[in-house]
DNA sequence: GTCCCTATACTCGGATAGCAAGTGTCCGAGTATAGGCGG
DNA sequence: CCGCCTATACTCGGACACTTGCTATCCGAGTATAGGGAC
C-alpha cells in the first residue's frame, strides 16, 4: 500500500498557503523552489487541490494558489483525499460469491466480515486524518520547528511577495 | 492507495485454513478452486504468508497449507502485513530540509509535524486491524453467512479431504 | 504374511513476462499588469 | 497632466511520454505415498 508523494507535496504547500497575507497569492514555481520538488509534477497536485475545492486559483501576473477558505476548515483528510482520491484501499471484490459454494446473489444479505473489518479500519484512518485541520499543522509547525528554519522562511517570503 | 488484491485472498483463506482438522493441510490448487481465483498468483501470495510464519507449508501428497499457530493469534494485520509488507503508505521525504529555507542536518531534532499526523492515523489503522483475529473473523462468518452457503462449504470440505 | 525398496505423483518455491497506475514533462489558453500614446 | 489602449509577460490547465510495482504465469526441487518384489 502506496501514498502518492504528492499527499506530502500538498500538505507542505497547503501549510506554506496558510501563512500567506489575505488575498495574496504563491504561483505554483515559487512552491516548487521551496520544497526543492519538480515544478511542473507539483502543478499537476496542485491542479487536483484547486478541482476539490481547496486551493483558488488566482491567473495571470501576481496570481498562483491561495486557500479556498479558512484554514481551520480544511482537514488534512481533505487534502489527502484531493490528491489520492476518494476509493478504499481495501476494494472487496465479493469473492465469497465465486467458486463452488456459490450461491444466489439474493442469498447474500450481509456484508461479508472481511469487507466490514477493513473498512472500519480505514474509517478509524480517516477519523485520524478529519481531527487535524491545516490551521493545527500551522500551530504544530510554528511550535516545533528550528527558530532559524522560521527566520528563513519570512526572509523568503519578503523576497517573493513584491 | 490501492491495497493489493492479494490481501482479500489472503485473508479469505486462513478463515478457510482455520477450519480444517488438526494435521490436515490444504494445497493452494483447492484454495484457487474454492474461491475461483488464479491459482499460479495465489500461490503467490500464500508463499508469502509462508514466509511470514502464518501457514505452515506441507510438501509432498496430501500436503498442503495449514495455520501454523492458533487461529486466536493471528491478526487480521499480521496477515496483511505478511502480504503487503510493512512499509508505512505516507513515506516522509523530508522535504522541509530542501529548498531556500534548509539548515544543518542537526538543527531538525523534532519530527516533520505532518509526518506525526500521518504515522499517527496509520497507526489507528493498524490498531483497528490488530483488534481482529482469524478466529474472531471465523465466527463473524459462522454467524452471518447464509447458511446454506456453510452448508455448501461442509459438503466441500468433504469433497476435497479424502 | 510381512518387510523393504523403488517409482510415482503430488506438493511447494523461486525465477520469469505483461500491464496498469503513478511519475515526470511539455506546450497552449487566458488574464492582470506595465508602458506608450492621444487628448 | 490624465485616461485609454495595446503589447507583454506571467499564470494556470490539460494533453503527452516514461518508470516503477502489482498482476499473472511457468517450470524445477523435494517429499509422502502406493505398489511391487523379496524373504
Amino acid at each position: 500500500m502506496r501514498l502518492s508523494e504528492g499527499v506530502e507535496w500538498g500538505l507542505h504547500c497547503a501549510v506554506l498557503v496558510a501563512l500567506l497575507p489575505p488575498d495574496r497569492a504563491l504561483p505554483a514555481g515559487r512552491l516548487a523552489d521551496y520544497h526543492g520538488v519538480p515544478p511542473a509534477y507539483l502543478a499537476k497536485h496542485l491542479q487536483a487541490l484547486s478541482r476539490a475545492q481547496i486551493l483558488d486559483s488566482v491567473p495571470g501576473p501576481r496570481g498562483g494558489y491561495r486557500l479556498a477558505r479558512p484554514a481551520t476548515d480544511v482537514t488534512v483528510l481533505d487534502v489527502v483525499e484531493a490528491i489520492d482520491g476518494t476509493e478504499p484501499a481495501f476494494r472487496c471484490t465479493e469473492i465469497r460469491r465465486q467458486g463452488p459454494t456459490r450461491l444466489a446473489t439474493r442469498e447474500y444479505r450481509v456484508p461479508c466480515s472481511i469487507h466490514v473489518v477493513m473498512a472500519s479500519a480505514e474509517d478509524a484512518w480517516r477519523a485520524e486524518l478529519r481531527r487535524t485541520s491545516i490551521a493545527d499543522l500551522v500551530g504544530m509547525v510554528g511550535a516545533s520547528a528550528p527558530p532559524a528554519s522560521l527566520a528563513k522562511g519570512l526572509d523568503w517570503f519578503q523576497e517573493v511577495l513584491p
